[in-house]
RNA sequence: GCGCGCGUGGCGGAACGGCAGACGCGCCGGACUUAGGAUCCGGUCCCGCAAGGGGUGGAGGUUCAACUCCUCUCGCGCGCACCA
């Protein structure tokens, strides 16, 4: 309820400084959590994901969320996930066009192909492919393979055989990004790693992108970090590594080829292709049982365990380009296949890892940089120094700089063809196909060309949605097949061929449920153009306050949500965004504009809710102990929204008593007794007896003093300027001290008081409509609906004070505070300040040195 | 190990470089009450009768003035982690 009551109150007012307000929300139910829940309970997920929204949808209507419940959407309705599939076959048919740097229609594909005689170099095309694209349709079936295998290479979404993330328990394939520590994300079970056909999409391409646009939007450091950190761009070059009397040649990615001369051998991963090529017979034995060994262990034991290195020698040696030197080729695990090249060169004086290989078995160290500062030893120094001991037959950089000796040295290796600069990214593909049941089916089929070989097909359109088959045995398999399998007469199709099996992971839908929300019923497209510019698009909808005016990028103004989507969804969502800005169907580059981490709300033992501590508050509990409106104020007065912080029921009490303080603010405490005695005499009467309560009859229509318009005005101000910068908590100290001092006003005028239930609105409505109904009836006022009633703007001139309190300072010490005039001058104020008996104490018999004046704030007077 | 964030009363937390502790909880005292776990009033950083002194994890620095800026350091939380 914490981030939903935050993004209530901001609806709430901006709603009443007259914005048009998209305040929406929606149930993202496919996927495993819900399909493991509904196996736990033996239901079927159906079912299950309807009993738990409906109870989800009760509890958040409880709490009083202006949500526009016509737009309420959930990914698992065929009309929604018609639209996931849509965008899934956008996926298909588009490529990365890597000198547009942008997203293409795959038709654009086969047309440069055939029109661009550069491009045709670029992609390495076969001369028989050379022709115009209506040549095409005459090919023979070989040639159409070829080529289909030739575009099916580039698709966004392509199907890949590769070592995957396999879990047992879950009886699924899984994503990097739902891997945590070698276990999975959903349940904590381990994973292994095996070779599957899966489906991918190629977020890899948008890793630049995906990067760099980060500096666009106004998200929090460490979640942007966090983004950085799994993208994990790095600079370097490749190098190409000959082997004496051999065809086969070894590249390796290093960031500091400025340490190429330092190299004294090289590590391939165990799993390299080269490996079993390049051994010698004599180490043959030793490699393969060492393989053995490694593909045993499990991920987690690869790195975690790997505080001693373990590696064999393959007997086979590499040249270093530089100069001329053989260098043992050894494998080890510490060189990671899936990352760079799987290959390495090692500086065991200048990278630690190596360092301690070297030392292990015994390898030569060779300085080759030294360190800025003398006192520093050279062994093992991985940072930035001067180059020493590089000059080979050809090339020299000894005395430069690292980062200049980098510069000559690719310079030198792109002129002799030995490398080049390179960029890396930890970023992988996204594993995106899930062999389980409660999923979106793929639009894709199967067919067999005239040669017998399987190729896929994008269904049209007009074939979706694609709809599940109705499954009794919905349970995964242990093989890995697809549940979907089962259902015979579904995957079967009339023509011959089959539907594809796999279903979409969890995040398919909830990658563009924003874009939904602003269309929800549209039945011709995934979100109208209308709509999506009008709430998305370029300009920048000047109504909008929220949203950073320096920034060019729009989207959704305010996105409240927690930290655990950080490299999953909000990844995902933003890189089909960009697919999707690309082939022109969003008008945004980036989906989120602003995003506010809501920190966790721990129990009252200060650790995080958990069944197994009991330590969780139910939402229903304080509700009905206190009400929605005690309850919503109290989650945002805890403190800062972004902040980490324990739940206090005695807290609770304290909002709950400042509500009721609001109560008698109004209302005629005698009423209320009158009320309390007619509900134990006459409980039939029921909510009529509401008429019973009376307002306080010091509330007259009348012109409020100037003290009482400061006091409101200063609530004004500080309640805006707050809620503009999220700051809820401080917000609802300023209504708190309007009340205390309005308790003690033997007037209250109603306009007064009805400006401050408009600012208690966002807050606790409720309440506030409750005594702004009140007011109406008594006082025959227009009967405007509170939500939209104006908010009130404060005025300045009111709070101008005529006397005002300066503090002085004797040596920058607190010594008095004295009254003197607004408008007086800073002669004036220095003049008063010094006549003032408590500072003359500390004045006297010293002379003054320095007098700093600050306008209306404060005086110090510094003395020797 | 690397990165990000955070250290303020008994507690949650306030403070554009300008009166440290707003507001709330708790506690202490008082009023009203048969009663109070309701409500209202007053008090509440520490030492001190007071005058005054000390105080924002610790040590330095910049400044007339530092919770706020800089350097180092300690502690806590989160994230990443053999990424070449």
């Amino acid at each position: 309820p914490e981030g939903y009551t935050a993004t209530d109150i901001l609806a709430r007012y901006k709603r009443a400084q007259g914005f048009n307000v998209l305040h929406p929300m929606g149930w993202d139910a496919f996927g495993l959590p819900a399909e493991q829940f509904a196996i736990k309970t033996g239901q079927h997920p159906r079912q299950t994901t309807e009993a738990n929204i409906a109870t989800f949808k009760r509890q958040i209507q409880s709490l009083g969320f202006s949500y526009d419940w016509s737009r309420e959407l959930a990914t698992t309705d065929p009309d929604y996930f018609k639209w996931t599939q849509w965008i899934f076959l956008k996926l298909y048919n588009s490529y990365f066009d890597p000198e547009l740097n942008k997203a293409q229609a795959i038709e654009l594909l086969e047309d440069a192909l055939s029109d661009n005689p550069k491009r045709k170099e670029e992609w390495k095309v076969n001369a028989y492919l050379i022709g115009t694209h209506d040549a095409w349709k005459n090919f023979t079936s070989e040639q159409k393979s070829f080529r289909r295998e030739f575009v099916d290479r580039r698709r966004l979404a392509y199907v890949s055989e590769q070592p995957v993330w396999w879990c047992e328990q879950l009886g699924t394939v899984l994503a990097n990004e739902e891997v945590v520590d070698g276990k999975s994300e959903v349940g904590g079970f381990p994973v292994v790693r095996k070779p599957m056909r899966q489906w991918m999409l190629r977020i890899t391409a948008y890793a630049e992108k995906l990067l760099t646009d980060l500096d666009t939007i106004d998200w929090s450091d460490s979640l942007k970090e966090m983004q950085r950190n799994w993208i994990g761009r790095s600079e370097g070059a490749e190098v190409e590594f000959r082997i004496p009397n051999s065809e086969f040649r070894i590249t390796v990615f290093t960031t500091r080829p400025d340490t190429l001369f330092g190299a004294t051998y090289m590590v391939l991963a165990p799993e390299h292709k080269l490996v079993d090529r390049i051994t010698t017979p004599e180490q043959r034995e030793a490699v393969s049982k060492y393989k053995t060994e490694v593909a045993k262990k499990s991920d987690l034991e690869r790195t975690e365990l790997a505080k001693e290195k373990t590696g064999v020698f393959t007997g086979a040696y590499a040249i270093n380009p530089v100069n001329g030197e053989e260098i043992p080729i050894w494998i080890a695990d510490y060189v990671l296949a899936s990352y760079g090249t799987g290959a390495i060169m090692a500086v065991p004086a200048h990278d630690t890892r190596d360092f301690e290989f070297a030392t292990k078995f015994n390898l030569p160290i060779v300085q080759v940089v030294e360190p800025p500062d003398p006192k520093i030893d050279w062994r093992g120094f991985v940072g930035d120094g001067t180059s020493v001991n590089s000059t080979g037959p050809e090339i020299s950089i000894t005395g430069l700089p690292t980062a200049e000796a980098k510069k000559k040295i690719n310079a030198w290796l792109e002129s002799k063809r030995l490398g080049k600069k390179t960029i890396n990214y930890k970023l992988r593909d996204w594993l995106f196909s899930r062999q389980r049941y409660w999923g979106e089916p793929f639009p894709i089929v199967w067919k067999r060309d005239a040669s017998g070989n399987l190729y896929h097909e994008a269904l049209p359109e007009s074939a979706l949605p694609v709809l599940p088959p109705e499954l009794t045995d919905y349970k995964p398999t242990a093989t890995g097949e697809p549940p979907l399998a089962r259902a015979k007469g579904w995957v079967n199709l009339p023509d011959g061929s089959t539907r594809e099996t796999n279903t979409m992971p969890q995040w398919a839908g909830s990658c563009w449920y924003y874009l939904r929300f602003l269309d929800a019923k549209n039945p011709r497209a995934f979100v109208g153009k209308e709509a999506e510019s009008y709430w998305m698009g370029t300009p920048p909808n000047p109504k909008s306050e929220i949203r950073n005016p320096k920034s060019a990028t729009p989207g959704v103004d305010l996105y409240v949500g927690g930290t655990e989507h950080a490299v999953l969804h909000l990844l995902y969502a933003r890189f089909w965004h960009k697919v999707l800005f690309d082939l022109g169907y969003v008008s945004t580059p980036e989906p989120f504009f602003k995003l506010v981490n809501q920190g966790m709300v721990l129990g009252e033992d200060n650790q995080k809710m958990s069944k197994s501590r009991g330590n969780v508050i139910p939402v229903d509990a304080p509700v009905q102990e206190v009400g929605t409106d005690a309850f919503r104020l109290y989650e945002m007065f805890m403190g800062p929204l972004e902040m980490v912080k324990p739940w206090s029921t005695q807290g609770v009490e304290g909002v709950y008593r400042f509500l009721g303080r609001v109560w008698r603010l109004f209302v005629d405490e005698k009423s209320e007794t009158e009320f309390e005695q007619a509900e134990t005499t006459e409980p039939q009467k029921g909510a009529g007896l509401l008429n019973l309560i009376r307002l306080d009859s010091a509330i007259k229509d009348v012109t409020a003093i100037s003290a009482q318009l400061k006091t409101l005005h200063a609530c004004i101000k500080k309640v805006t300027e707050d809620l503009d910068n999220f700051r809820f908590n401080t917000a609802i100290s300023a209504l708190m001290v309007f009340v205390n001092d309005a308790m003690t006003w033997e007037t209250k005028p109603v306009s007064v008081l009805r400006d401050f239930l408009i600012l208690l609105q966002p807050f606790a409505p409720h309440l506030a409509e409750e005594l702004w109904e009140k007011l109406n009836l008594a006082f025959s006022l227009q009967p405007l609906a509170l939500p939209y009633a104006p908010w009130p703007k404060f005025d300045p001139a009111l709070l101008v004070e005529s006397e005002i309190e300066i503090p002085v300072q004797v040596n920058g010490k607190l010594r008095d505070v004295i009254k003197v005039p607004a408008n007086a001058d800073n002669a004036a104020v220095e003049a008063a300040a010094k006549a003032s008996e408590k500072v003359q104490q500390f004045t006297a018999g010293k002379t003054v040195k320095k007098v700093i004046v600050v306008p209306k704030k404060l005086v110090n007077i510094v003395v020797a």
